[in-house]
RNA sequence: GGCCCCUUCGACUAGCGGUUAGGUCACUACCCUUUCAAGGUAGCGGCACGAGUUCGAAUCUCGUAGGGGUCACCA
């Protein structure tokens, strides 16, 4: 038998890492094991479809390399992929259902079922459909179905015994079929629920392993129960561990309580390779126990087996920390400048202008400093623009270095070896010379060249900048000391009286007082 | 609350009867150093608890506790 999985994302809001991690275990166990890896749209909830989500689902997927060998606007033997295509599908089945007596036709109203769960609720006892529609006679239900009357279709379930299946990981789950309610199959609007459409669709696309998260574990006995009453066999079930929250709890991964969205992460420059990764030591684990490794070095020895079932907190700092070890140790500088372009266009910097060799070499000094894509964007269109924005402290900087950039700026226009070795002689022989600590003559340079005090080292950005960018920015520098002295600085004056009301309102009311202006930690 | 699932450092995990319980992130210290990083070295820190099985349990069984999930005409 030939290993066919998929995923069944509901296109209803932002492309959701929980669906990305899904796919990509369903993704490396058909690939490992040379099966078929479908997508499938579930998107019979009419009331919260978006319709945009379905392209940004598959555009999420194509970014991550998952690309499915069947599903919307890919094709394949076994279509259409999206359920709202397959009513007619669901409708014949339920009908075979209903001719066999497993299912039968329901006319309660919202109203009614409300007002059953409420009085359940006052006696105490669990609310949940109580299976009252049963006892309406077959031509009484298709009488009035025929008159055109609302209803639903319902699974008719055993009142007692148990339902039980087999989870590849947890073994044998038994469920008291007490607990399993005459569920809904087929809406009052035509759509089936997921219970139907999920067994109708796995079984016709033959669907031969069911890896989907741990919340559908207590759902699976209705499916089981389907099954049966279709006489079908079963598929493989494997409930994957739910991502989880950072907080206390441990609770399920939610957009109220972190960013869910893929889309999100890759606006934020968090590499594909580095998500994947990162979703990949979620629950599971390499055999050799290597922690970075690629999508295709998990799809050689992927085992269902070495998924572990402790719900994984999806942790923002590892998924940054793998993230900046992709950029500076696993991706070649050309290829992280080739991904950074876009970024730095977009931000109003260079763009196709941009010259590839001393792009290059500024990401060469800057990745070992960022861990995304976006902070290599930021910190690098300083080392772009004609001239730097100072802040205050980097003016004061600048003003108690005044002396020392002249004599640099002399220094370096007369020096002919322009290189890595000349610049680090001419530096470390002009300092000592001046007797002066490095630092004294290095900070304000090294705030001339990019404006900010933590910055790579100050040989390495005059040799990338090179002997015309470098005297520039010295002598832009320069300029800006004499145009507006620290004391003048409109922006600190500001500051300064802002903070100053501040204390006078604190006093005022009688607190203790603190100085809050700029407080450094 | 009923039912189901889960439980190794703060986080991700290795371990599948005999290990000084290993690694990564985070954190701390030191080294390197012109700042900030990166890098190097070291450190901190864990088998939820209680019984049982066994010569021997993180590993097997049971119980307790804790956490999660689920109980819709949502998926």
């Amino acid at each position: 038998m030939s290993v066919v999985t998929r995923i069944a994302p509901s296109p209803t809001g932002d492309p959701h890492v929980g669906t990305a991690y899904v796919a990509l275990f369903n993704y490396a166990f058909a690939r490992r094991h040379g099966g078929r890896f479908i997508l499938r749209l579930e998107d019979t909830d009419r009331q919260r479809f978006q319709s945009e989500a379905e392209a940004r689902i598959l555009a999420m997927l194509t970014w991550l390399g998952l690309t499915p060998d069947e599903g919307p606007g890919v094709g394949g033997s076994a279509g259409p992929y999206r359920q709202s295509e397959r009513l007619d599908i669901y409708r014949e089945h339920a009908n075979e259902l209903l001719a066999r007596g497993a299912a039968y036709r329901a006319f309660e109203t919202a109203e009614e079922l409300d007002a059953m769960r409420a009085e359940q609720r006052r006696h105490g006892r669990d609310p949940g459909y109580d299976g009252r529609g049963r006892t309406l006679p077959r031509d009484e239900q298709e009488a009035r179905a025929a008159a055109g009357e609302p209803h639903v279709v319902r699974l008719r379930t055993p009142d007692d015994g148990h339902t039980s299946f087999v989870d590849l990981l947890r073994g044998e789950v038994r469920i008291p079929n007490t607990e399993i309610r005459d569920t809904v199959l087929l809406k009052s609007d035509g759509f089936p629920t997921y219970h139907l459409a999920v067994v109708v669709d796995d079984h016709l696309m033959q669907v031969s392993h069911v890896l989907r998260a741990e919340e559908w574990v207590t759902s699976t006995p209705i499916h089981v129960l389907l099954h049966d009453a279709f006489a079908w066999s079963l598929p493989t079930f494997a409930h994957l561990p739910l991502l989880r929250n950072p907080d206390a709890n441990k609770s399920k991964i939610s957009k109220r309580k972190m960013d869910t969205s893929v889309d999100s992460y890759r606006e934020g420059g968090i590499l594909p390779e580095a998500l994947l990764n990162f979703l990949g030591t979620m629950g599971w684990s390499m055999p050799d126990g290597r922690e970075v490794f690629s999508l295709q070095a998990m799809i050689d020895v992927f085992e269902l087996e070495r998924i572990s079932l402790g719900g994984p907190v999806f942790d923002l700092k590892r998924l940054r920390n793998l993230n900046a070890r992709y950029l500076r140790d696993e991706l070649s500088v050309e290829e992280v400048a080739r991904r950074v372009r876009p970024t730095l266009a977009l931000d109003g910097g260079p763009d196709d202008s941009v010259d590839d060799e001393y792009l290059c070499d500024v990401i060469d000094v800057l990745r070992p400093r960022v861990e995304t894509l976006a902070e290599l964007a930021e910190k690098a269109s300083g080392y772009f623009v004609e001239r730097l924005a100072y802040d205050e402290d980097s003016r004061k900087r600048l003003a108690t270095g005044q002396s020392y950039l002249e004599d640099l700026e002399r220094a370096f226009a007369a020096l002919e070896w322009f290189d890595e070795d000349g610049i680090d002689e001419l530096l470390h022989e002009y300092v000592q010379r001046q007797a002066v600590p490095m630092g004294k003559v290095m900070m304000p340079l090294r705030v001339a060249l990019t404006g900010t005090t933590d910055a790579p080292g100050v040989v390495d950005l005059v040799a990338i900048m090179g002997k015309q960018r470098t005297l520039q920015r010295i002598g832009h520098a320069l300029e800006s000391i004499s145009q507006a002295l620290p004391d003048d600085d409109p922006e600190r004056l500001r500051l300064e009286a802002q903070a100053a009301a501040k204390e006078a309102a604190q006093a005022a009311k009688g607190k203790q007082r603190r100085p809050v202006a700029t407080e450094r930690g």
